[in-house]
DNA sequence: CTCGTCC
DNA sequence: TCGTCTGGCTCAAGACGAG
DNA sequence: TGAGCCGGACGAC
């Protein structure tokens, strides 16, 4: 899934559009989580082991697994608690051209099983003679049995029906839910996306949060990756930057021999867009690219996928109250939960809502702006791609200096463009070539705030930083609407 | 913090 | 020679709380 | 499945 090596090209060409937050600052935040991803993880993790066999998944009374309930329950819980607003959005049929994809997972899966068996019948004909072999052969089968974990519809059923119960909104994507996570962020309707998978970038996010996941500040921080801050970063419109990312290698198309990430972002910058860059890789002969490559396609899925108009979800997306007597149902008396637990989870979760629920400040400008923009948002039919978008600005010395130049001479631009006005930040709107079934106009997207906010940071480094892990905290700048969030109800006291 | 449990 | 890509390898992918 | 690491291949300079 995703874009090879996409996050290493970030880290090494545009560090700053990667930030580091802390959950407070998602207080009151709608975000999109893919449910599909979500759960296949739970199945994979969340595991029980029982003297000495391989681990497996948790299961109720009747065989039936629950890790993955057990998984969405807490981790739904505890982000609410954190006054995150979890949207979960399910996949819907896959699109043809990752049949490919798929099939080579399914094969892989298969293989999988079939050493699974062999290293299932090695514990046996081990018993207890040899503890050793035993012992071998059943670490081996374990780590074979999470690869072939299989995500079954009914998980994905399941998975719905508790969300709902929980007053949880679940919507369901025609296609791919990366997609559709992506056009609930784009159209402001969701304020990010949340998942591992960088594709959703590739769809328009103009917010991408990686590493939502875990308890507390036990882990990781959360990273949030923003698209406009990206492409002003990399020097590229939007429409560039799924060129990069296809030639980096996307589920939908091999990637080509001998084009990595470095060579893409160099090839896409010199000769504009990736019809050219095929052209030239023919015309040189050095890179063979197969007969019927189909680019067309693969750019057509990621600019005009296919998903719901978010618009018609917006009325739906909404946190309700628990079914509480239904959550006992199902939980405890179904799938054989601990009873008290359940309970106390459930008195948390209506907790968690009350918090999850307070306006933030700027919700006030967020629903201003978009008043504003609706009656725009009805563009014509998409247009088939701009070739002659022209490419933004190719700096020779970037091919020649390498990475590190490149990057330096982009983040100059950007900076100096950002720091003029926060607008200006965001490279021509093209963040916002909506797909055709897309509404997003460019000020429907609220917010666009990492852009216009750390760009008077990165103005204020002299040198730049390739692997900024700790920047120091940008000064509070103009006051506008992402300002807000930073700053929290103190700011919001001050303007008054 | 590690380790065992959740179902 | 250096930078870049590739292929093979490994590991870990949850959340929680009792002690 | 992805992501980090590493020895080796290959092309650009």
């Amino acid at each position: 899934m995703g874009i090879k090596n996409l996050m290493k090209l970030i880290q090494a060409s545009a560090p700053a559009a990667v930030k580091e937050i802390t959950l407070k600052e998602l207080l009151g935040r709608k975000v999109a989580i893919d449910a599909s991803m979500t759960i296949y993880s739970f199945l994979v993790a969340v595991r029980s082991s029982s003297d000495g066999a391989p681990s497996a998944n948790l299961t109720n009374e009747a065989g039936e697994v629950t890790s993955h309930l057990q998984g969405i329950f807490s981790r739904t819980i505890r982000l609410m608690e954190h006054g995150v607003r979890p949207v979960y959005v399910f996949d819907g049929k896959p699109p043809t051209l990752k049949s490919g994809e798929l099939a080579k997972r399914k094969e892989a899966k298969e293989k999988a099983k079939i050493d699974l068996e062999a290293a299932q019948a090695r514990i046996a004909a081990a018993g207890e003679d040899d503890a050793e072999a035993a012992k071998e052969a059943v670490a081996e089968a374990e780590k074979l049995a999470k690869r072939t974990v299989h995500m079954q519809g009914s998980h994905q059923e399941e998975a719905k029906h508790l969300l709902r119960l929980m007053g949880v909104p679940v919507v369901e994507a025609p296609c791919e839910a990366e997609a559709q996570c992506a056009a609930l962020a784009k159209a402001g309707v969701v304020w990010a996306a949340a998942t591992e998978d960088m594709d959703t970038l590739c769809f328009g996010t103009p917010r991408l949060l990686r590493r939502l996941t875990f308890s507390e500040a036990r882990k990781l921080p959360v990273w949030e990756i923003s698209l406009p801050k990206l492409l002003a970063d990399l020097g590229l419109s939007m429409d560039q930057f799924v060129d990069v990312c296809i030639l980096c290698g996307c589920d939908y198309l091999e990637p080509l021999k001998g084009i990595g990430p470095v060579k893409a972002l160099e090839r896409v910058r010199k000769h504009g867009d990736l019809a050219a860059v095929i052209e030239a890789l023919r015309e040189e002969g050095k890179v063979p690219v197969p007969e019927g490559y189909p680019i067309d396609e693969a750019l057509r899925l990621f600019h005009e996928a296919d998903i719901t108009d978010p618009e018609t979800l917006r009325g739906d997306i909404k946190w309700t109250a628990p079914d509480e007597a239904g959550l006992v149902e199902y939980l405890v008396d179904q799938k054989g939960f601990n009873a008290d637990r359940v309970r106390n989870a459930i008195e948390r979760l209506k907790k968690a809502r009350a918090k999850g629920g307070q306006k933030r400040m700027d919700s006030f400008f967020t629903m201003g702006a978009k008043a504003k923009a609706a009656p725009a948002a009805k563009k014509g039919a998409a247009k088939p791609k701009s070739a002659a978008a022209k490419p933004a600005r190719r700096t020779s010395a970037s091919v020649k200096a390498g990475a590190a130049a490149a990057a330096a001479a982009a983040a100059a631009a950007a900076s100096s463009a950002g720091t003029a006005s926060p607008v200006a930040a965001e490279p021509s709107g093209a963040v916002v070539a909506a797909p055709s079934t897309g509404p997003a106009s460019p000020a429907a997207t609220p917010a666009e705030g990492p852009a216009g906010r750390s760009a008077p940071e990165a103005a204020a480094t002299p040198a730049p930083v390739f692997f900024a892990a700790s920047r120091p905290k940008p000064a509070a700048s103009k006051r506008s609407s992402e300002d807000m969030d930073s700053a929290e109800t103190s700011k919001a006291k001050r303007a008054k």
